[in-house]
DNA sequence: TCCGGTCTAGTGGTCTTACCACTTGACCTC
DNA sequence: GAGGTCAAGTGGTAAGACCACTAGACCGGA
């Protein structure tokens, strides 16, 4: 009964809102082409009009449209003006398997910030995080259980990126958490030799301890890549298979 | 006549939007609090309960509030829930002046993702943008003025991110570009020397053209020191000057 | 031909009113 | 005390009307 979770009920503009961005991230909708008249677009989809203007407020807010007074609403280049928090939808391709472009940027993204995350935690870190930073490394010391390590792993990045006092480190991590979460059950095996570095893992926490910036860059460096060689060998895997089946 | 803005034009529900997340990120809404309800809040806002729904929609949509049928509208923490486009809210604290804990937040990630851009740009520029980021280096040799090379800069920058064909950069990019742009006219000079080091941006442009990865990242890192030196030196003497204030 | 104004159809913006669906907590019953 | 019941309050949906703005067609004078 440990995973259960709250069924997640979605109100019309949630629909709206999901049903249209998925058009648009895929390409369905043409950017820079105009949508239906809001009349004619929720007759279309059967709801009230005040629905479909919140669901199209929320499509301004990622600046996937933009809505003009009287001049209609246009649908925008989301490559162009996105925002990070579309990641977690571009994640899951079409079909719901793993996009590979996205999956590799975002691994590259990990590797480029997380040894910088370390570094400025051993920096800064309050010493309540400091401690509670060594509980997890002893919590991960004890498990054996992959997933568990998995959020245990998180909670120690959270922990670094707390500690490092960078409010723009932190809303990166939590949208890349955001995006991480779609995959991690496909991940878990990819990423055990990351998972199971335990001397890694202890080595950063102890050198934010010892506010030794250098040494906790190397090993969180080294931390983070024995998960990127997997994910991005399995990304290799994925890609050529995919060609082979294409050719 | 070449900095006419063209000037907004805002609805209702983008004003109370607006209204709203100031509280919010300011702090004068408590974190986990309620929020009155629709009926009551629409009448103390003097505005239709489509409006008000539509900006209580954005800001769920930025995970500053979240909103349960049948009970209540709450208050997210922003700092543990927020995505990275609260930035450029954040940027600008009450005042109108800088927030300098944002802006060293920042500059830290800016230093932690620009050389890799600048690496993976080597790695993987097509040539269609090898050939448009010598443009621009070209451009900026011939450049004296500082505004005019801040722009140029952000083309180049722009230029190397297409280049890195990585969508988490990119979005990434969108979101510090527009908080960037939030305080542009107050870092020109203090980006003076950055802006100014054409060797450094000629270095990079060649060594993607070169596909020189190592050199390029070197050059990158060098370049966006000189610019970050500069800020955080300001940000330190902002920070002792406030301190002396309060004493 | 061109420029400028005018008009109009169509679009998004706002408002009103009503009712439905869900959550919460008080209350009751056993 | 545990569990069920119910009502008040909250957000969700709906239909219809009218206002504000834009874009394009149209017209008239230079």
């Amino acid at each position: 009964m440990a995973t259960l979770e709250p069924i997640r009920r979605r109100s019309l503009a949630d629909e709206v809102y999901e049903q249209l961005r998925t058009k648009i991230v895929r390409g369905e909708i043409e950017a820079g082409s105009s949508l239906p008249a809001e009349r004619a677009l929720c007759a279309m989809l059967g709801v009230n009009r005040g629905a479909l203007r919140e669901a199209l407020k929320r499509l301004e807010q990622a600046r996937l449209v933009s809505i003009h007074h009287g001049g209609g609403t246009r649908v925008e280049d989301f490559r162009q003006s996105g925002g990070l928090d579309l990641l977690s939808k571009l994640i899951i391709g079409p079909g719901g398997s793993v996009d590979t472009h996205v999956a590799r940027s975002v691994v590259e993204m990990r590797s480029a910030l997380g040894p910088d995350i370390a570094r400025l935690a051993a920096l800064r870190a309050t010493d309540s995080v400091k401690e509670r930073l060594l509980e997890v490394v002893d919590r991960i010391d004890e498990t054996e259980d992959l997933r568990a390590l998995q959020q245990l792993s998180m909670e120690f990045w959270d922990l670094l990126v707390e500690g490092s006092n960078n409010v723009a480190y932190r809303f990166a991590f939590n949208t890349l958490h955001a995006t991480y979460r779609e995959i991690s059950q496909v991940m878990t095996q990819v990423l055990a030799a990351e998972l199971t570095d335990r001397a890694s893992f202890r080595a950063v926490a102890e050198g934010v301890n010892a506010r030794d910036t250098a040494e906790t860059e190397t090993r969180a460096r080294e931390l983070l890549r024995k998960g990127a060689s997997g994910i991005l060998e399995l990304i290799q895997l994925m890609d050529s298979m995919k060609e082979g089946k294409q050719t």
